[in-house]
RNA sequence: GCGCCUGUAGCUCAGCUGGAUAGAGCGCUGGUCUCCGGAACCAGAGGUCGGGCGUUCGAAUCGCCCCAGGCGCACCA
């Protein structure tokens, strides 16, 4: 609601300016710092005192005098040295405020275009650890902000089920623990199986480098899982399926869901990379060098011709010297597909069903669903990938570029973030043995290859116990059900919430006391506010059948609403229903920026303004009905913005905690 | 060596395209509660915004130079 008067103000003095004075100058607005100098504010002034020499105190004078009318704005007066402050019609927008709160997210509109987020994306041989958390849900949440903006949105997990860090895992069944493809099937039926492959995945990692001759055993794996034949290939289809079906099993826990895994075999078996090859060599984007150290690969130069004679250009490699393709090779292929460049596709099949009936799909080389639904053909494509991969998808996109695929270069956005990291102490606390020097780092580095981090489940299962323990304590009476259930939303409002307060280029060192904190900044903080709300509404319908909660609207008159928002508590409630009407440019500019953050913080502040108005005013012993009424409005409009401020994080919100 | 990122209160972090006395959580100190649930509320202490120069009416924010950290720069992914 904020965001449309904020415009309409912003276009009044645009235009005002370009008739009074034809000038053609951006307005920025801003939020003045007290709320006794009102809700809009513009340094506009101080701008317009260069162009037009005069004193900028004087030109906010003028304007201010001659604007005339804006609509929603009750009137506009100078502050400071020449800010122009507006001070908004405070009933009227109340009531703008409740209707458009009420209306839901609409579906995208029928020519939407069409977005793909890439997120999650685990190598499929070991346990999701924390890192691989931040990176599903600060995903999830964009795919939710993306969504609420109208966009069609579809989501992607890659599977690199026939990569180096499969081939390991592979090579430790048949090299160390000396298993047949029929045994490691059994073994990848129980539960745990993903937690299993972690520990075999840091043994084999250790083995490797115990030998480097041993090297060759994997590139032997590699090459025959990638070929797709005997037990090593057979055993990579039985140990990925397994652990991917593990991964999507965690994601699960914290409602994060997709709509096509997309597997790595299926680009190779359909020769996604031939295409892409030909097209790269037809377009001279790749070439292959005849001399110096890349000599018989097919390399992407980058950068600028050498300057001094013998010096190596800048260049990447596609295609090794023995003909095999590197990841980024694989990755343009993947890429052209999102964006319908490719004139290939996939056979699909349905995967999985989750329990609300929505299907995930994967890709598959040969026969596929008729009916499946149509993928790729993006317009926008995000890849949800830590910061430490920008240079490969610079490179990605230069390709793109390359080709003359000018558009889709321009569309496809590396959301990047920061690594989780863990604290020295909390890296003690799980029994690793640290160096002296990485003692002193403010964080250490996870390493799925050493074996080396926080388990998804792990940590959320510690999370339930601990909501648990507070619910159980607080909930005695309540079903062994219901008391799960609502710890569960609990665990998961916390855990979301830690990893997205952050900004995504914030390292986050990793604690357990601050992950498993439900006070101060937190996602049950806002959760609780939420359940305070509800409850004065339960407890109303308990006390007093026949108050008509649902006609709140007719009890207060517009006139009444502007007196209240006028009178001696007006700037207090008048903040509040003003932050809470907020909520739509905080999500936009959450969206245009990327940011989940944003909203965490918006729904944090929310939450805090409304537990101080809580604690000052008790609504159901109001003796003016009127007044009461005012303050259930106030009331619902909070409630609900937070519970959608929260489902955009992926945040449930309990009726009681 | 080259490139990208970071440096704001004791700790962990916000601070949008430069704007009005620099904010929050945690921790610390003190207070609130015959209450719609204290997973709460209020107050206080605590900051040369890494340093310097510059641009500007105005700089935590922009530019340059230092200092200190991190991450990239594979015929790994």
């Amino acid at each position: 609601m904020y965001h449309v008067v904020e415009e309409r103000f912003r276009e009044a003095i645009r235009r005002f300016l370009s008739e009074r004075y034809q000038l053609d100058v951006p307005v920025a607005l801003e939020r003045p710092p007290r709320i006794e100098l009102g809700e809009l504010a513009t340094p506009v002034c101080f701008e317009l005192a260069r162009r037009l020499r005069r004193a900028p105190r004087q030109i906010a004078q003028e304007i201010a005098a001659e604007i005339g009318p804006i609509e929603a704005v009750a009137r506009v007066e100078v502050a400071g040295g020449g800010y122009m402050n507006a001070f908004l019609d405070r009933g009227p927008f109340l009531s703008l405020a409740l209707d458009l709160s009420r209306r839901l997210a609409a579906e995208p509109p029928a020519g939407a275009s069409k977005v793909i987020v890439e997120h999650t994306s685990i190598n499929p041989n070991k346990a999701a650890h924390i890192g691989h958390l931040r990176n599903a849900v600060l995903g999830d949440a964009f795919v939710r902000l993306e969504h609420f903006s109208g966009r069609r949105v579809q989501v992607q997990n890659y599977i690199d089920n026939t990569g180096v860090q499969v081939a390991d895992v592979v090579l430790g069944f048949l090299r160390l623990e000396k298993k047949s493809a029929d045994e490691v099937r059994r073994m990848a039926e129980e539960p745990r199986f993903d937690y299993y492959c972690w520990d075999l995945y840091a043994r084999v990692t250790q083995f490797l480098e115990e030998d480097k001759q041993r090297l060759e055993m994997r590139a032997a794996t590699l090459k025959a899982i990638e070929e797709g034949h005997g037990a090593e290939a057979e055993m990579a289809e039985i140990i990925s399926t397994a652990i991917l079906r593990c991964h999507l099993r965690t994601m699960d826990r914290l409602g994060i869901r997709y709509d096509l895994l997309a597997r790595e075999s299926d680009i190779l078996r359909l020769k996604f990379w031939e295409a892409a090859f030909r097209l790269m060599v037809d377009r001279g984007v790749i070439t292959r060098a005849e001399s110096g150290k890349y000599a018989g690969c097919w390399i992407m130069a980058l950068g600028e011709a050498p300057v001094e004679e013998g010096e190596e250009a800048e260049a990447k490699v596609i295609v090794r010297s023995n003909g095999t393709v590197t990841y980024v090779g694989k990755d343009i292929a993947y890429q052209m597909w999102k964006f319908g460049l490719l004139g290939l596709d996939f056979h699909y099949q349905p995967f999985f069903r989750y329990a609300d009936g929505h299907t995930v799909w994967t890709t598959a080389a040969e026969r596929g669903e008729p009916d499946a639904p149509e993928f790729g053909h993006a317009r926008e494509v995000y890849n949800v990938i830590d910061s430490r991969q920008a240079y490969l998808q610079n490179v990605v996109a230069a390709a793109l570029r390359g080709l003359g695929f000018e558009d889709a270069a321009a569309h496809s956005i590396h959301f990047s973030y920061e690594m989780v990291a863990l604290t020295p102490r909390c890296a003690g606390e799980l029994g690793y043995e640290l160096s002296e020097e990485d003692a002193k780092r403010p964080y250490v580095e996870v390493s799925g290859r050493r074996g080396f981090g926080v388990k998804a489940d792990d940590l959320l299962d510690k999370l339930e116990a601990a909501a648990r323990a507070e619910v159980d304590q607080r909930h005695p009476e309540d079903h062994e059900v219901t008391r799960a259930q609502i710890a569960r939303e609990i665990a998961i409002g916390a855990l979301r919430y830690f990893l997205l307060k952050y900004t995504r280029n914030t390292v986050i060192a990793f604690d357990f006391h601050d992950a498993l904190s439900f006070e101060g900044e937190t996602g049950p903080y806002v959760q609780y506010a939420i359940v305070r709300a509800r409850n004065i509404f339960r407890k109303l319908a308990e006390q007093d059948a026949g108050f008509p909660a649902g006609r709140l609207d007719s009890l207060v008159s517009a006139e009444a609403r502007a007196n209240l928002l006028s009178g001696a508590d007006g700037d207090e409630y008048w903040q509040l229903l003003l932050l809470a009407a907020s909520l739509g440019s905080q999500v936009g500019a959450a969206a245009a920026s990327q940011e989940p953050a944003f909203v965490a913080k918006f729904a944090f502040q929310l939450a805090q303004s409304f537990n101080n108005f809580y604690h000052r005013h008790h609504i159901l012993s109001e003796a003016d009905l009127v007044k009461k009424a005012f303050l259930l409005q106030l009331t619902a409009l909070v409630e609900r913005q937070l519970v959608a401020a929260l489902a955009l994080l992926g945040i449930d919100s309990p009726d009681k905690m």
